[in-house]
DNA sequence: CTATAGATGCCCT
DNA sequence: GGGCATCTATAGC
């Protein structure tokens, strides 16, 4: 997992909505989250909630918070392990418009997916899609390697948001990328 | 620019 | 009932 989680850095995670509006966005910050994690959804085990951070690798964890926002993971690790890795944010490459559309609060470009409710918004992503697998190129949300190594150097860090196991230096972002979160 | 408060509902104990 | 892998508006500098 830990290994995984900055080797997402750069790949492309895009979606199809019911309509057919294509989205996509180049992932520049992430954290990684696991069993022994006193942090992660799985430490206490299989729920209904985090039965998807248990299944097979690849395919997209999708939760909700505070009463009001959705946020995506990539699980990672071999069914009956619950691992993933949150996308915190990412850089538009496709479908700016409609992101747009969907992020009424945005002013600038990078409030569109600057954190994991708003690239979860931004990309169209609720409940509905908890549970797609990210390697299956017809479904609705897709994980693509365009061939682009990720621009900037890999950083490490704290992760954001949490109360329990704050010292874990488990949040990866690109250097001085202006669509990652927190600088 | 930073700091802070409030929104809002699901999950699990 | 307590807590939450967050975001936004607002106030103040």
């Amino acid at each position: 997992m830990l290994r995984v989680a900055p080797a997402l850095l750069g790949k492309i995670l895009a979606s199809r909505s019911p309509a057919g509006e294509l989205t996509a966005g180049r992932i520049v910050e992430v954290e990684a989250y696991r069993e022994d994690d006193p942090a992660s959804h799985s430490h206490r085990g299989v729920t209904p909630r985090t039965r998807t951070m248990f299944g097979p690798a690849g395919h997209l964890y999708v939760y909700f918070t505070y009463g009001m926002h959705w946020c995506c993971n990539v699980v990672v690790g071999p069914p009956g392990v619950g691992a993933a890795v949150l996308l915190r944010a990412v850089e538009p490459v496709l479908g700016e418009e409609i992101m747009w559309s969907r992020r009424a609060a945005a002013r600038t470009s990078r409030d569109l997916a600057s954190g994991p409710a708003r690239t979860t918004q931004a990309l169209g992503l609720d409940g509905s899609h908890d549970g797609v697998d990210l390697l299956d190129e017809g479904a609705a949300v897709a994980l693509l390697d365009d061939g682009n190594p990720p621009r900037g150097r890999r950083r490490r860090g704290p992760r954001i948001g949490i109360r329990q196991a704050t010292e874990k230096p488990w949040r990866w972002w690109l250097d001085g990328n202006p669509h990652v979160s927190r600088r």
